[in-house]
DNA sequence: AGCACGCCGACT
DNA sequence: GTCGGCGTGCTC
C-alpha cells in the first residue's frame, strides 16, 4: 500500500507530495485526510495523507511511514481537492492551506531529543561539564540544551560511540476532556444487605446506597459522578471510598468542552416574513430544492431582516438532510448573534468563533466530523467546515475585509465558499447593505442573483442624515472636533435620556508628536512612520512594530521643549467630552480598551443595560449593535479614510458610514444621524446622507472604469523587502523586466511601480511594491507561480518576496 | 526547513 | 596536513 503525503514544511522545493509506503499494522485505518508521522531526510515530520494512489513514479526505494497520528480524518476529500485549487491559486504552500483548514490543535510540535544509551560512558566522558548537565531521572536532553553546553566535537564521538543518540519526535497535541462516571458492581440485593448490615456505621456511605435503591433502576448504568454526588447529598470523598471498597467502578467517559453549558436556551420559532423577505426565502429555498449552484446577493438595507431569512434557508437545508454554514464578521459574533442561532436549532449548532480555547475548537470541530453539527455558525476559517452534505452557505456582511485572511494563505472565504458550493452543487447567498463592488457589479451582469430587501421589519423609515462642513469651524476654535450643531444634539438626547453613538474615524489618523519650534515630528527609528502617542501608558509606539519609548522632554533636533500632539484620539475626544458635558457618563471603544478578551462584550452590554449616555469609539462600533434608546449618531470625523492613497477608500468610507448610520431609529424612536466633513460636497458624503448604495455603486463603477480598476480589471501586488534597500529595490525592477518581457503580447496587462510601501521601511526592511492589473487570469497566473518559486533563492538574500491576489490594503 | 556534502582559508 | 566557514542541493 502506497500513499502520497505533504509533509508539513512550508517551503517551494517539497511543495508536491512525496510516496510512502504504509506498514501492514495500519493499513486498515490509513485514509484520505489523515495525519502520519513521516520519515524525511534523518528527521521524523507530519504529514497529511493526500491521495491513496498504490502506484509511484519514485525510482528509489520507499520509506515506511512510522506513525498514525489520527484515527479519523478531519479532511473529507472534498477538502484536499479544494486545498489543491488554492494552492495553486493563492501562490500559497499546500501544507500551509492544509493547516489553515484545520483547528490549531492540529498542528503538531517537534522535539529533538539526545536519548543516552550508556549512561556511565555518558557521565565519564562529560565529567568536566557534570555541575551544568544536571542528570535527572530521565536520561534525556533537548539537542539545543545539550548543544549548548557540551562541544561539538564531544558530541560527535559519543554519537560516534553510540553512547548517545538523536531522536526526532513529532508530539501530536490533541486531549480530549475526560470526565468521571461512577457504575455500581453491586446488585438492587447486594446493596440493601450492606445497607442493613451497616447500621449507623458510615451514615454518608448508606446515604448513597439508600440513594441508589430509592431511585432504581435510575442511575444503575454509569452516570457522571458529580451528579451522582449532587444528588445524593454526599462528597467525591465518600464515592471514593465506596469504589475503594470495590462497591462502585470509577469509569472515565469523553465529552466535548462544550463553550454554551452554561448557557440558557430559549426556543424561537420562525417569525413572519415580509413580503421582500419571502420572496428572497423562496428564490434560494427553490435552489436548495434544486440543488442548483447558484449565487445570490441579498442586498438588504439594515433592519431588513436578513438575518431571519438566513435562520429558515439553514432550517430548509436540515429539513433535507444537509448542512449549513454561516460565516459573520469575527466582530459580529456576539453571544446575541449566536444565541439567535442557537435558539432556533436547538441541537447540532457547532459555533466557531476566536474566543474559544484551541481544544474547545477542537471539540466543535470534531462535532462537525462525526455529524453531530450540521448547521456551522462562524468567523472566516468556518467556511473550511468538514461537512459532507453542504446544502447552503451564507456569507453575511459580505464586504467585510476580514473575510480575507491578512497573511499566508491570503484566501478569500468568499472564493472559498464559491467553490465549494460549485462542488456542493448548492447557492450561495452573500448578504450586506452595502456589497462589495465586486458582488455587486456582478449581479449587475447576472452571474449573481441580486435579490433586494428595501424594507424595514419594523416599518422605520431610515434616519435623516445631515452633513456639517467642518471647513467653517476650523479657523474658529481650536479644540474643534465638535461642530455647534453636533454639540447641541448631544445635549438635547443627554437631556432627553436618549443615548448616542460617536463614531470617531481613525482610519489612517493617528496622534503623534511635533516640536512647535522646528516642526519635527518624532519616528521610529526602525520604520519610516511617525510613532503614535499613546496617552494611557504615556508613551509613544509604533503601529508597524512593537517598537514604544517615553517622550521625549525635548525635540530631538533643535532641543526646543515646545512638544506638543496633534491628530485626534478616542481618549482626546473622551476628555472633550468630559469638558463639554461633565454629567454624561461616557463609555470608550477603541483596540486599546477593547483588547482584553471578553471586553468588547463587556462595555457593549454596559451600554445596552444604559449604564452610560454615550459610546464613543471606532470603527468596531459601526457593526452589530441593535440598541433601541440611541437616537443620535455622530461621525466626528468622516474623512480621514477618504484620502488614503486606496482605490477602495470612497466604497469602504461609504459603507462605513452607512453602517454607523444604521445604528439609530432601531426602535420606537427616531433617530438622527450627524456626519462631520472637510469635504461635504465629496459623493460618498451626497450618497450616504441619501441612504442610496444604489446611487454610489453606479457612480463608483465609472470611477473604477475610469481608473482600470477592480471589478473591471484583476489586481495583484507583488513586493519585496529586505534590510538593504538596494537589493529589495533591484529585485523588483528585475522582476518587473521578468513581466514585462514575457507579457508583451498580454495588452491587457497593467504594470504600476515599482513604488515604495505605504510605509517604506516597517522593523528595518524597505518595501518595495508592483501592482499588476490584468483582465487574463491564465496568462498571468503561471508567471507569479514562477515568481513563487524563484522566491526560495531570494529569501537565502535576504529578500522576502510575497504575490497577494486582490490586495485589500496595499502595505 | 534542516541537514549533508563539498570546496576553499587559518590554524594544531 | 586538518578544522571549519557557509554555498548548493536533497529529502519519498
Amino acid at each position: 500500500m502506497i500513499v502520497q503525503v505533504i509533509v508539513d514544511i512550508p517551503a517551494a522545493q517539497v511543495n508536491r507530495t512525496f510516496d510512502y509506503q504504509v506498514p501492514a499494522k495500519w493499513q486498515s485505518i490509513i485514509q484520505l485526510g489523515i495525519r502520519v508521522q513521516v520519515p524525511f531526510g534523518r528527521r521524523q515530520l507530519l504529514g497529511f495523507v493526500v491521495g491513496m494512489d498504490d502506484t509511484t513514479l519514485f525510482s528509489g526505494e520507499l520509506k515506511e511511514i512510522t506513525g498514525v497520528l489520527d484515527y479519523v480524518s478531519f479532511l473529507n476529500p472534498e477538502l484536499i481537492e479544494l486545498s489543491e485549487y488554492l494552492a495553486g491559486n493563492l501562490h500559497a504552500f499546500r501544507i500551509s492551506v492544509l493547516q489553515a483548514m484545520l483547528p490549531n490543535m492540529l498542528k503538531v510540535k517537534y522535539e529533538n531529543i539526545f536519548i543516552i544509551n550508556d549512561l556511565q560512558k555518558f557521565q565519564t566522558m562529560t565529567l568536566e561539564f557534570a555541575e551544568q548537565l544536571m542528570y535527572g531521572p530521565e536520561i534525556e536532553f533537548q539537542k539545543l540544551t545539550l548543544e549548548a553546553i557540551l562541544p561539538g566535537q564531544l558530541i560527535k564521538e559519543m554519537i560516534q560511540a553510540e553512547v548517545i543518540e538523536l531522536e526526532y519526535r513529532v508530539l501530536n497535541q490533541t486531549t480530549h476532556k475526560k470526565i468521571p462516571y461512577l457504575k455500581p458492581l453491586l446488585n438492587f440485593e447486594d446493596m440493601q444487605a450492606i445497607v442493613e448490615k451497616q447500621g449507623k456505621r458510615s451514615p454518608k456511605q448508606v446515604q448513597l446506597l439508600t440513594y441508589y435503591l430509592a431511585n432504581y433502576p435510575l442511575m444503575w448504568e454509569e452516570a457522571p459522578l458529580n451528579e451522582v454526588a449532587k444528588r445524593s447529598g454526599v462528597s467525591t470523598a465518600t464515592i471514593k471510598s465506596v469504589i475503594d471498597k470495590g462497591w462502585f467502578e470509577r469509569q472515565e467517559r469523553q465529552v466535548y468542552r462544550d463553550p454554551l453549558a452554561n448557557q440558557e436556551r430559549h426556543s424561537t420559532t420562525a417569525r413572519a416574513l415580509l413580503p421582500e423577505q419571502a420572496i428572497a426565502f423562496n428564490a434560494v429555498k427553490d435552489a436548495i430544492t434544486a440543488e442548483r449552484n447558484e449565487t445570490f446577493l441579498l442586498e438588504g438595507v439594515t433592519g431588513s431582516g436578513k438575518t431571519e431569512v438566513y435562520l429558515q434557508l439553514m432550517a430548509h437545508a436540515r429539513q433535507r438532510g444537509e448542512a449549513a454554514i454561516l460565516l459573520v464578521p469575527e466582530i459580529s459574533l456576539t453571544p446575541q448573534m449566536v444565541a439567535r442561532v442557537t435558539e432556533r436549532f436547538s441541537t447540532g449548532v457547532a459555533v466557531l468563533h476566536s474566543g474559544l480555547s484551541t481544544s474547545e475548537k477542537y471539540d466543535e470541530w470534531r462535532r462537525i466530523i462525526k455529524g453531530e453539527a450540521t448547521i456551522v455558525v462562524g468567523a472566516r476559517s468556518s467556511v473550511f467546515a468538514p461537512l459532507d452534505k453542504l446544502g447552503l452557505i451564507i456569507i453575511d456582511e459580505e464586504h467585510e475585509t476580514t473575510y480575507k485572511q491578512a497573511d499566508n494563505p491570503r484566501y478569500h472565504a468568499r472564493d472559498v465558499a464559491l467553490w465549494r458550493c460549485q462542488y456542493h452543487q448548492c447557492p450561495l447567498v452573500l448578504g450586506s447593505a452595502t456589497p462589495s463592488l465586486e458582488t455587486r457589479s456582478r449581479a449587475e451582469v447576472g452571474r449573481y442573483t441580486l435579490l433586494k430587501m428595501e424594507a424595514r421589519v419594523n416599518q422605520a423609515p431610515l434616519p435623516p442624515v445631515e452633513i456639517i462642513d467642518m471647513t467653517q469651524m476650523a479657523v474658529r476654535e481650536t479644540s474643534n472636533e465638535f461642530s455647534p450643531l453636533l454639540k447641541e444634539k448631544i445635549r438635547d438626547r443627554l437631556e432627553k435620556k436618549e443615548q448616542i453613538v460617536l463614531l470617531l474615524n481613525r482610519r489612517g489618523y493617528a496622534s503623534y508628536l511635533l516640536c512647535r519650534e522646528c516642526g519635527y515630528v518624532l519616528e521610529c527609528p526602525r520604520c519610516d512612520i511617525s510613532l503614535t502617542y499613546h496617552k494611557h501608558d504615556h508613551k509613544m509606539k509604533c503601529h508597524y512594530c512593537d517598537f514604544q519609548q517615553n517622550i521625549p522632554r525635548n525635540c530631538p533636533q533643535c532641543q526646543s521643549t515646545h512638544l506638543r500632539t496633534f491628530g485626534l484620539g478616542t481618549q482626546k475626544v473622551a476628555e472633550t467630552l468630559e469638558e463639554l458635558y461633565p454629567d454624561a457618563r461616557v463609555i470608550r471603544m477603541d483596540n486599546d480598551t477593547t483588547r482584553r478578551k471578553g471586553q468588547h462584550e463587556k462595555l457593549l452590554k454596559q451600554f445596552a443595560e444604559e449604564k452610560a449616555d454615550i459610546l464613543l469609539g471606532t470603527q468596531m462600533i459601526a457593526k452589530g449593535l441593535d440598541f433601541e434608546k440611541v437616537t443620535l449618531v455622530g461621525v466626528i470625523n468622516a474623512d480621514t479614510s477618504l484620502n488614503l492613497p486606496d482605490f477602495r477608500a470612497g466604497e469602504k468610507t461609504f459603507q462605513l458610514l452607512t453602517q454607523v448610520a444604521g445604528r439609530t431609529g432601531r426602535g420606537r424612536f427616531a433617530g438622527e444621524v450627524l456626519i462631520q466633513t472637510y469635504n461635504p460636497e465629496h459623493y460618498v458624503m451626497q450618497f450616504a446622507k441619501q441612504h442610496d448604495y444604489e446611487k454610489f455603486f453606479y457612480y463608483e463603477m465609472k470611477r473604477r472604469h475610469i481608473g482600470n480598476y477592480p471589478p473591471y480589471f484583476y489586481t495583484t501586488l507583488i513586493s519585496v523587502s529586505s534590510k538593504n534597500l538596494a537589493n529589495a529595490q533591484e529585485k523588483i525592477y528585475e522582476i518587473k523586466a521578468n513581466i514585462y518581457n514575457q507579457q508583451s503580447s498580454n495588452s491587457d496587462l497593467l504594470i504600476l511601480g515599482p513604488s515604495k510601501g505605504p510605509v517604506a521601511r516597517i522593523n528595518e526592511y524597505y518595501h518595495f511594491q508592483l501592482m499588476l492589473k490584468y483582465k487574463n487570469k491564465k496568462l498571468v497566473q503561471s508567471q507569479l507561480n514562477e515568481i513563487l518559486t524563484a522566491s526560495q533563492q531570494d529569501l537565502q538574500q535576504g529578500l522576502r518576496v510575497s504575490i497577494d491576489h486582490e490586495p485589500l490594503y496595499f502595505i
